[in-house]
DNA sequence: ATAGGGTTAG
């Protein structure tokens, strides 16, 4: 529906809808004006509150009511409306009214194209939002700073970083608009959000030297990427040269630098930065109180958490949506579900309305305890609340069905998926190709697997790996390696759990030795052999009584560091024929830690 | 309250 909204958009630009009212043959480009443009003439429109715009019906509600006015809105008020439908996230059918305001002929200005350009890149259909661009271009329109802006961030938001970049240099070299703050801001997080860190350091340090000085929030975004990609550091290292340069962090970029020492367990130093903050007067906002619940809520500390929801309503901060699903998501860890019910039922009370995320997290943790029947009441309640059903929301609800083998349902529901126009991703290929395997229709998840190869979905490791287990449970393991050895050609690595399911195969059949070829040629490919790769073929060995090619593993374990489990040692233990000191020593070595004592 | 801006949740 998205993509049809914005291809309609520009099927009415080509067609007569778009030319209404144009004097297109005299030639003139200029916007043709009303007249009666002079403000004498202009009724106050202000009556009109847009504010009062919180979902999708009161946004057709005023877009009806303002066709029908009798004096026509101005261009002004259509653009406010357009406006407040993105702040509600309805981009269809903002790009549905802009159509709508072509064909009726209302005389659109360069703010509704950006507006309608926005939507496009929201809707990651750039394309379109070029084709927008260049009609009104053809109309006398020139796009500046703010639109060039907008295209740039949907290049990105479509992966085009390339593009972007060129774009970008384009400008700046041509001169065809005046770069300014937004524009940088746009640039730096672009290529910190699709990976390129450095080239975003780089680009900052060049601006530092030009008059194209960065700002908090352009130094924010570069900081935020940083901790991204483990650089903490260097965040540090930024933090403290922007701050010679006289910029002081503010809230935002405090809650980054938190939200990235939390993703690395450095609570200590979350602490540090809270005073500082304080110290500095900068108060915490819902995010930053957010993020630190959420690091509360990780560790399951939810005593802790609640605290923290009080303090954050002491100091009149109000919590939101993602601050009570925080909490749910919180207590879906602990397995207390119920919990977290409560947790949703207190924000509707406090007239907060839930939203799909927190419908979610309920989902995942019904069908984590596996209470499926809850769960799948929970579904279908959605859409009965006016929501819509996401990839999500699906995945969770199939892989909860799948784990109760009801494997019919879970098809019928990605059936389901399709119809509704949700697009499934990695993780739903992975739990239906998961389920055939586990239903033992080894054939048919073969045929799927080249079904989505085929769709140009790229197959991560979790799906190689969830049919190469469900060969190897099916006894077909030769063809388990066949599939094995197109993965380097097929852009996957493949890993030591991967190669566990094989070697665990090999050796369930009695195939010891062929196991011991494929864990040497494993590590002819880089591949580490992990723990469970050692007990599975000592275990092997041992099951033959074949002690001495055990304790060949043993000495490599401890070379390496890697623990035995404790049946493996059992078995070594029974098959001892003497007090062998030497053996003994070997084993405490590779010996649980915490067992040792 | 006419467009484009950095941090949080499944």
């Amino acid at each position: 529906m998205n993509r049809r909204a914005a291809v309609s958009a520009i099927n009415l630009i080509h067609g007569r809808g778009f030319l209404n009212g144009w004097s297109h043959k005299s030639g003139i480009l200029s916007p043709p004006f009303s007249l009666f443009s002079s403000k004498a003439f202009q009724p106050k429109q202000s009556r009109i509150d847009f504010s009062c715009v919180k979902e999708l019906k009161d946004a057709i509600e005023l877009f009806q009511k303002m066709k029908s006015m009798r004096r026509e809105p101005s261009i002004r008020m259509y653009n406010n409306l357009l406006s407040v439908t993105v702040k509600i996230e309805q981009y269809s059918f903002a790009l549905y009214m802009f159509d709508e305001m072509l064909r009726m002929g209302v005389p659109v200005d360069v703010y509704t194209m950006t507006i309608a350009v926005n939507c496009c890149s929201l809707l990651k259909d750039i394309k379109s939002g070029f084709a927008i661009m260049g009609l009104f271009f053809k109309r006398g329109y020139e796009p500046n700073v703010a639109t060039f802006t907008t295209v740039i961030k949907g290049l990105f938001l479509d992966h085009k970083v390339v593009e972007a970049g060129k774009l970008f240099n384009k400008i700046l070299r041509f001169g065809i608009c005046e770069p300014n703050d937004v524009m940088i801001l746009a640039m730096v997080d672009g290529l910190c959000k699709s990976g390129n860190v450095l080239p975003a350091r780089d680009l900052v340090r060049r601006l530092e030297r030009s008059r194209l000085r960065p700002n908090v929030k352009t130094y924010s975004a570069l900081l935020d990427g940083l901790h991204k990609s483990g650089m903490v550091d260097d965040a540090f290292q930024l933090l403290s040269t922007m701050t010679e340069k006289g910029i002081s962090p503010d809230v935002v970029m405090y809650s980054s630098m938190i939200q990235g020492l939390c993703d690395l367990g450095r609570l200590q130093d979350v602490k540090v930065l809270v005073n500082e903050m304080s110290n500095s007067n900068i108060s915490l906002d819902v995010v930053t109180f957010n993020i630190l619940i959420d690091a509360y809520c990780k560790e399951r500390k939810m005593k802790e958490a609640e605290d923290l929801l009080d303090i954050m309503k002491q100091r009149n901060v109000c919590p939101d949506v993602v601050t009570y699903n925080t909490l749910m998501e919180g207590y879906c860890l602990r397995g207390e579900i119920d919990k977290a019910r409560q947790v949703l039922d207190s924000m509707v009370d406090k007239g907060l309305k839930p939203n799909i995320v927190s419908y979610s997290c309920l989902l995942n943790g019904y069908c984590k305890k596996e209470r499926v029947d809850e769960a799948w009441l929970l579904f279908l309640e959605v859409p009965l609340k006016g929501m819509e059903h996401n990839t999500c929301t699906y995945n969770t609800m199939i892989h909860g069905l799948f784990s109760k083998r009801r494997f019919s349902e879970g098809w019928k529901l990605f059936k389901d998926m399709g119809a509704r126009r949700v697009s499934p991703d990695m993780y739903t290929y992975n739990t239906l190709l998961d389920g055939l395997c586990k239903n033992g229709d080894t054939d048919e998840a073969l045929s799927f697997l080249h079904l989505i190869e085929g769709k140009g979905v790229n197959p991560d490791r979790v799906t190689y790996g969830a049919v190469i287990n469900g060969l190897c449970k099916n006894g077909k393991h030769d063809v388990a390696r066949d599939l094995l050895n197109r993965l380097p050609s097929r852009g996957v690595q493949p890993n030591a759990r991967i190669y566990n399911m094989i070697i665990g195969a090999l050796c369930q059949e009695g195939s010891t030795e062929e196991a011991k070829c494929l864990l040497t040629e494993m590590q002819s490919r880089g591949c580490a052999a992990d723990d469970v790769t050692y007990n599975i073929m000592m275990r092997s060995f041992l099951k033959k009584k074949e002690l001495s090619k055990a304790i060949q593993y043993l000495e490599e374990m401890r070379e390496k560091g890697i623990s035995a489990d404790v049946s493996t040692f059992s078995m070594v233990v029974d098959q001892m024929q003497t007090e062998d000191d030497f053996l003994l020593k070997l084993m405490k070595d590779v010996w649980p830690k915490d067992i040792v004592s």
